[in-house]
Parts: C-alpha cells; structure tokens; sequence
DNA sequence: TATACGTGTAGATGTCTGTCGACATGATGA
DNA sequence: TCATCATGTCGACAGACATCTACACGTATA
C-alpha cells in the first residue's frame, strides 16, 4: 500500500468517526453511506444529461447564442457570429457542443447552416 | 492601423456582405445589429445572473452537491465532502462558488458549515 | 486557558477548454 | 469542370479552473 493510499484511508477513517459524532449513530463507517448515494446519482442518465446540458451553458457566448435563439427561433451560423464576435471556426465549435448537449438542432440549407433550440428548450434562460 | 486590426476590419466586411445576401437588405452593415442586440443581451443583469448560474452548475462535483442536497434538505461540509470524495479544501471552494451564485445558503452552527439549497432554487435539476 | 477539532484560505500545479489560423469539405454558379 | 463561398475540422497556444498540501481561524471541551 503506497503512502498515498494510506493516507487517503487514514483521511477516510477520520471523516467516518466524525460523520458518527455528527449524526450519533454506531455505523462502522458513515461514509460509504453518502459515497453510495452520490455514486448513484452520479451514474443516472438524468443526472448525465443534466451534467452536460449544464457545461454546454456554463460559456458565455454560447448562453448568449441561445438567447439569441430565442429571440430569433432560427440563426444561420454567420448571424450568430456577427453577434458573438468571433471567428466561424469559434462558433463552430460552440454550436457543435451545444447539439452535442441537446440544447439546439442543425439544418444544412444549401450553403448555409442554420441552428434554432431543441424543442424541449422551453424555459430556463433569458 | 495594425495588420490584425486591418485583418478585422476586412473580415468584419466580408461578413457584413453575406449578411446583406442572406437578409436581401441593403443596409450599410448588417453586423451592428446582431452585435448590438447581442451586447444589450449581456449586458442585463438577468443575463449575467444566468451565466453565473450556469457557470457554477456546470461543474459535475457541484451539480452532484445540489443533487445531494435536493434530498437532505440539508447537509453539513464533512456531508457534502463524503459524497464527492474529494479533500475538505475542494469541497470548501466549490461550496464557496455555489454560494455566490445564489444556488446555496450556508449557516455556522458551533463548528459545523450547514448548507441547503438557495429558496429560489425550486426547479431544474435532478 | 490550552488543546483538539471543523472549516476557510493561500499558493502551487496539472488539466481542461476557448480561441485562432490554416486547411478540408460540400454546395452553388459561370 | 473550375472558381467561389459558407462552414466544418485540425493543431497549437494561452488562460481558466479544479485539486491538493500547508497553514490560519474560530469554536468547543478538558
């Protein structure tokens, strides 16, 4: 066992007796109980597409494309960047994480690209 | 006038061009006014709330720790730490975040950090 | 009051990601 | 078919961020 394993156990051992002070119960081990929970939730597919639906948001410009959607239920690739202010290879990258996430559609129009919110974007964001 | 500024300008010009074609006007420039609308869009306080929202939720540890607490009501930081497994350091600097977004409330009680999620934190996530 | 304890803070570090320029791809039109 | 155009893709780089260790700060308890 490496230092470092011992040292993480050493960790966990103190967190345990401490989460049985917090909660007054006898349990060999408080930990696992939380640990197991979250793992659980962690592994739902709701809480995975919640997880990638919130990193898709979390940028700036790509909360700002979407409320632009929203305005505008239908975007070509180079109205989104005149109002981002970037490159296309920007917005490309952008818009493609945010169809990765479920959050907008794609139409290819001859020439042109053209992207609106999924249909289940309803609320949440201005 | 820089190489990369006249670069922008030439390229803020090509892009204006395609807009007239793509909208059949004739305005001098059709990039103000997405950039315009997109500027005043970010510049609302409702904007900048959603992004700091969204930027804090996007971290999966952080969304794990919401989830948690959607069904303890309330948890204390030794909690939160067993859940996401991860050093008291961490869990203090995500709870930190979470807090200045607005998504949880934090209360001292002697030497125990209780956390519960913000009241207008009703909807959203699992 | 001194010690143990739970948590916040600061600095260092490795990883992730937003951005760009350059090139590739698919569509339109002469 | 070849040229032009709108967009996607790739590789590189800089800045942001998550994480840790070490230390500091308040609180409770002997």
């Amino acid at each position: 066992m490496s230092v470092d394993m011992m040292s993480a156990a050493k960790d966990l051992a103190v967190l345990g007796s401490r989460l049985e002070r917090l909660t007054g119960e006898e349990a060999d081990c408080c930990v696992p109980l939380y640990r197991d929970e979250a793992a659980k939730i962690a592994r739902s597919p709701r809480f995975r597409a919640s997880a990638a639906r919130a990193r898709a948001l979390a940028d700036e410009r790509r909360l700002l494309a979407v409320a632009l959607l929203r305005r505008r239920a239908e975007l070509c690739a180079c109205e989104i960047q005149a109002g981002l202010g970037v490159t296309h290879a920007t917005v490309s990258h952008h818009m493609r994480i945010l169809t990765k996430a479920g959050v907008v559609e794609s139409e290819r129009r001859g020439k042109w690209m053209y992207y609106r919110l999924s249909d289940r974007e309803g609320g949440g964001l201005p």
